[in-house]
RNA sequence: GGUCGCGUAGCUCAGCUGGAUAGAGCAUCUGCCUUCUAAGCAGACGGUCACAGGUUCGAAUCCUGUCGCGAUCACCA
């Protein structure tokens, strides 16, 4: 039974005992550093139940605490907030009780309620960015929290494989690629796909330049471009099925999926299925007709089927078109009853995608429960804010994007370059090196990113990235870089009797930080936010930092305290480990 | 214009379902390496929580309005 309600209990009972009335909660807050005590009760909440001053009320109720539980051993009141000490035999059974668990706080993964969460989900016309990254963190640590919190998870993504923006980097190698392939060039082939799909834009740019002196307006030069009217032939037929072209779509989408496996790779994030629009863009249609039964939907006159919303205070939505093809809800739609289709025992599903898209999911969302299909309560658009750089706005087509690979390439670089400064890895191996310098860089990189709550855009300045000092995530690797250096040389027994021993307020400090670890996954997990995970660990740090730095562990005084505290230290690069372990980020040996 | 989100130290961010004197890091200053990794620790400086009302014992947090920034309001995906 947690602290709290050990406490609760013997709240309860002294209500019943001395005021002879009942309550049903109890606030609970930490006690704040400038005040003597380990947990604060509140008690304005109670003031109305029994009409007394706060500090009677709080003086009565500690000495009811003090004289009924074991683990409150002192108190003392200021206003309505009664602190309580507790007792070292308390922190040391607390111990006890981290330390047997190296899985501590996470729960084993039900066998029944699944979520699958979407992320990712590119396009196949050009390299990942920064912007995907953030994408890609987010999604694999929220499935890693959300496992982490009993769930059994399914990670996918939708891979935009379709579409004119598809056709045009083809052509563009039809024209211009010279039957270059990424093996002929050394690119890697989503970076090779994508220079073709800016070839296509300056192309396109020159046509319509060119529309433009001969006398045609801006829009119909747009257009009456010849290589876009070109793309769109090729839309046709690659939809026609014609063998060349669904050839060459074929080979090109191949040469990216190459590329964009060694990113995700080199990230370190993964999915246990894949979908592709170019298989899930026609389903869907069959739920437009069923809705029209159900009066879901509605037909205007010139056959198009649209939702109307207005009662749940958004617009009409049209969900087919006149000529009957699908549009973008259409195959969500469609794809959401797929994946349950595939995935019987999903009860809730997480999409990763950027907030641009709120309205899209909030309409996706209704229509799917108006459908009424049961799993439709359980839709969780985790949406987030844009990554934008200090010289404004990422865009693709004006160049301005930071590339994946580039970044964590440059990210690993920097790694290097501090360390060798520091020189704290001479005389290991070149491997051994090249390993750390890249768990650095990458730990730094996605620390940056996943500290801050999705929904808020985020600043992202190369520069300011990899700083290694405060609140980030190499200061966090080598806090348990540390730890492993003193694991090494300690020559204790894992379990020993702590029961003699004293606790000074550093230690208790460090294991009242542990103790929140069950809880603060747990929130992650129901707020889907990874920023939660990373500043508790962070917490846990400083923690643990003032600890290290204060008192002497392999020196301690007698042996009983050196087990102690050594083992403390093991705990909490335990759940070092485990924390990062669910943002995606690994925890070196040495650096 | 309608809808949604954001606005906390010079900068980057925390602040849980309302609770004590608003917290970190960076930057700027001051101390600490003969002992387990100084990528560290201890401290100083820095705030009208955008603004104005309201709700109550109590508001950065909840409600309303105003201002500022962003997104969105496609038979694009």
């Amino acid at each position: 039974m947690s602290l709290q309600n050990i406490l609760y209990q013997h709240v309860k009972t002294a209500f019943n005992s001395l005021y002879q009335t009942d309550i049903e909660r109890v606030e609970f807050q930490s006690t704040r550093k400038d005040f003597e005590g380990d947990i604060t009760i509140v008690t304005f909440p109670m003031l109305r139940a029994v009409k007394m001053n706060p500090v009677q009320l709080g003086e009565q109720l500690g000495n009811y605490l003090v004289e009924h539980s074991d683990e409150v051993i002192a108190f003392n009141v200021v206003k309505g907030f009664l602190n309580l000490v507790l007792s070292d035999t308390y922190f040391v059974d607390l111990f006890h009780q981290i330390f047997s668990d190296d899985q501590f706080g996470f729960i084993p993964p039900s066998q029944t309620d699944a979520v699958m969460v979407e992320y990712s989900s590119p396009n196949t016309n050009k390299p990942l960015h920064l912007g995907h990254i953030r994408n890609n963190l987010l999604g694999y640590s929220v499935a890693e929290i959300l496992k982490a919190s009993g769930k059994k998870v399914y990670k996918t993504q939708i891979i935009n494989d379709r579409g004119i923006h598809i056709c045009k980097s083809m052509l563009a190698w039809q024209r211009f690629g010279q039957g270059k392939t990424p093996e002929s060039t050394g690119l890697k082939g989503d970076k090779f796909v994508g220079n073709f799909y800016v070839k296509f834009d300056q192309e396109y740019k020159k046509e319509i330049a060119q529309l433009e002196q001969e006398g045609l307006s801006l829009e119909e030069a747009k257009a009456q471009a010849p290589i876009l009217l070109a793309a769109q032939e090729m839309l046709c037929n690659w939809e026609a099925g014609e063998p060349k072209v669904v050839a060459l779509w074929n080979t090109m989408n191949q040469w990216v999926y190459d590329g964009f496996e060694v990113t995700y790779k080199n990230l370190g994030v993964d999915f246990d299925s894949y979908y592709y629009e170019s298989e899930t863009y026609l389903l869907g249609k069959a739920f437009i007709e069923e809705g029209l039964k159900k009066g879901v939907f509605f037909r205007k006159e010139d056959g198009s089927v649209w939702c109307d919303l207005s009662a749940d205070g958004l617009d009409e939505k049209i969900v087919l078109r006149a000529d009957g093809t699908a549009v973008y809800m259409t195959q969500d739609i469609g794809t959401a009853v797929q994946r349950v289709k595939d995935c019987p025992d999903i009860s809730a599903m997480v999409y990763t995608v950027g907030n641009e898209q709120d309205y899209h999911f909030k309409v996706l969302f209704l229509i799917l429960k108006k459908l009424g299909f049961d799993w439709a309560q359980n839709l969780y658009h985790l949406s987030y804010g844009m990554v934008d750089l200090p010289s404004g706005k990422m865009k693709s087509r004006e160049g301005t994007v930071v590339d994946a690979d580039d970044l964590i390439l440059e990210m690993t670089n920097t790694a290097k370059l501090i360390s060798q400064e520091l020189g704290k890895l001479d005389g290991y191996s070149e491997n051994e090196k090249n390993l750390t310098y890249t768990t650095i860089g990458l730990g730094a990189l996605k620390y940056f990113i996943l500290k801050v709550d999705p929904k808020k855009s985020i600043l992202f300045d190369p520069k300011a990235s990899v700083d290694f000092q405060g609140n980030t995530g190499p200061f966090i690797q080598y806090t348990y870089a540390r730890i492993q250096a003193i694991l090494r040389k300690a020559s204790v027994k894992e379990h020993s009797d702590f029961s003699e021993i004293t606790l000074t307020d550093k230690e208790k400090n460090v294991l009242k930080q542990l103790q929140l670890f069950p809880n603060t996954i747990q929130q992650a997990a129901d707020s889907y936010s990874p920023a939660i995970i990373a500043n508790y660990t962070y917490d846990l740090v400083k923690e643990f930092n003032s600890f290290y730095q204060n008192i002497s562990i392999l020196g301690a005084e007698n042996q009983a305290l050196m087990n102690f505290r050594v083992n403390l230290c093991r705990a909490v690069g335990n759940t070092i480990k485990n924390a990062f372990g669910l943002l995606g980020i690994q925890v070196p040996e040495r650096m």
